[in-house]
Formats: structure tokens, sequence, C-alpha cells
DNA sequence: TTGCGTGCAAAGGTTTTGCATGGCA
DNA sequence: TGCCATGCAAAACCTTTGCACGCAA
């Protein structure tokens, strides 16, 4: 895999910005507009680097979601709570959660892939603001 | 809300279906092919059955899959597994798992929303069969 | 009878693809 | 130098919408 002056574009776009997330459509306004890269690129560049594990995707509605994954470290190891209000997304590193996993598995013949695995609600912050979130 | 003849064909096929769960174009191959209803009013039923809590919505990589809810009572109180593998849907009602809801509530202050939260990984059956699963 | 639901076809938006060119290793 | 990556534009794709008509309540 070439590491292009695309790329590094992109993957740059993700370390520096001020969000975790991004739809295909902010990075399409934030670079492409700027000529760092075409659309097609850019398209070819989130699945491959999807695929390899670097980027995650998300659903939110009906928007696509990418977040640059490899800031953390072990997010095999450990569930993923994103809120529903605010976008955020909460890695929940926690012994008594984790060994959820191992029940489940052990109990459930269920092999669970943690990395593509979210929990939905509401976090602390959103939860008393609005009943429509 | 209106229970018209496409409403029915739809809630039916989902009802004697040989799956859980259906995406738009294999219900559109099944059902608007022969005519029942069109496709757009396919589209519009999808969305209100799910709003009104009839159906619910998956997404599987790129697809939308679709599953008829009313069969089982209790979705919001229990977790959901998903393979990846063979794509079934285990409805996990375990008291040690459900538990968990309530760590997470009280210890990091996350409501969780079990309906919309599944736990993707392997089957039983599914792990041993393929590594691309 | 009322007005929600339907069907068609067209519009809409997003993502993918073909192909010639460019640039990384 | 060889081959993967890029960019453009067109195509493909899925979903939504406008409008006149039909049908459930």
């Amino acid at each position: 895999m070439y590491k292009t002056m695309q790329y590094k574009a992109l993957r740059d776009f993700f370390r520096t910005g001020q969000k975790e997330q991004y739809s295909s459509d902010e990075i399409i306004d934030a670079l492409c507009a700027d000529g760092a890269l075409g659309k097609s690129t850019l398209y070819r560049q989130l699945s491959r680097m999807t695929e390899q594990g670097e980027l995650r995707r998300f659903h939110e509605g009906k928007r696509v979601l990418y977040q640059y994954a490899h800031q953390h470290g072990n997010c095999h190891e450990h569930f993923h709570l994103k809120c529903r209000g605010c976008g955020k997304l909460i890695h929940l590193t926690c012994d008594q959660v984790s060994g959820l996993a191992e029940h489940i598995a052990s109990a459930h013949g269920f092999t669970l892939d943690l990395r593509e695995s979210v929990l939905y609600g509401l976090c602390e912050g959103c939860r008393g603001k609005d009943a429509t979130c």
C-alpha cells in the first residue's frame, strides 16, 4: 500500500481534526474542495483504510461516519458506547464489562467482535436534556 | 393508520418468511415484482413501520436489513447478538448479561438503549467454518 | 365522504467504475 | 521501471418526492 500524498492528507485530517468522527460529505467539503484529493480517491481510501482497520465506520441514522482508529490501541478488547445525543464515543475499559465477552463465549458459544460492536444510548450529559435524543 | 392491502402483504411477508431479516431489494424482488405493492409504497411502509416499532432496522456493512419486531416481546430488555457468518440474530435473555445494563447506568452514567444495541461476532456454528467470516 | 395511502415516473443524492495519466517504491 | 493510486466524468445505485387517483374507515 502506497503512502501517497492524498492518503497522508486524509490521515492527517483525521489525526489533527477537532472531532473524532466525520461523514464522507464533511471530508469532501474539507479536503476535496481544497483540491487535496479527488472524490473517487476519497471513497477508495475510506474503503481501504476501513478494511485495514485504520478507520472505523459507524452508522448514524442514514449517515455514515468514519473515525481514525489508530489512536486507541486495544479497541478489540473493550466495549464501545456511543451517545445518540452528542455522538460521543466512549471506550469502556472496565473489568466487569470486559468479563462479559468471556461469559458470552463460554456460556453462549458466541465469539464477540468488540471492534464492531457498539452499544447505543445516552451519556450522562445528554440524558436529561431532551427526550427526543 | 390504515391497514391497506399493501401493508398486509408486507407484514405477512415478514411473518411467514423463512428468514428473520430482509434487505429492501430482497423485498422488492419478492413483492414488487409480483405487483403486490409499488416500490415507493414499500419504502414508505418500511419507514413508517420502523418508526412505529413494528420493524427494526439493521446495518450490515452497506446493506440495510429489516426485521419484523412484534414476534419478540421485550427486546428493549435484553441484548442482541448478530452473527457475521450466517446473519442470525440471537436474543440474549440471560440475567448475568442483563445486569450489565444496570452496571453501565450506575457505574458509568450511560443509559443503554438495548433495542438499538447489537453485538456482532460469530455464533457457535460459524466459528470454525471460515476465518474470513 | 374524507383524507390517508398508492403508483408511476422523475428527481435527488451518494457511491462506484472505466480509463488514461501520475507518482510511489 | 513496474504497478498501484489518482482524477475526471459518466454510470450505477438506492431512496425520496410530486401529483393524480384509489381505497380504508
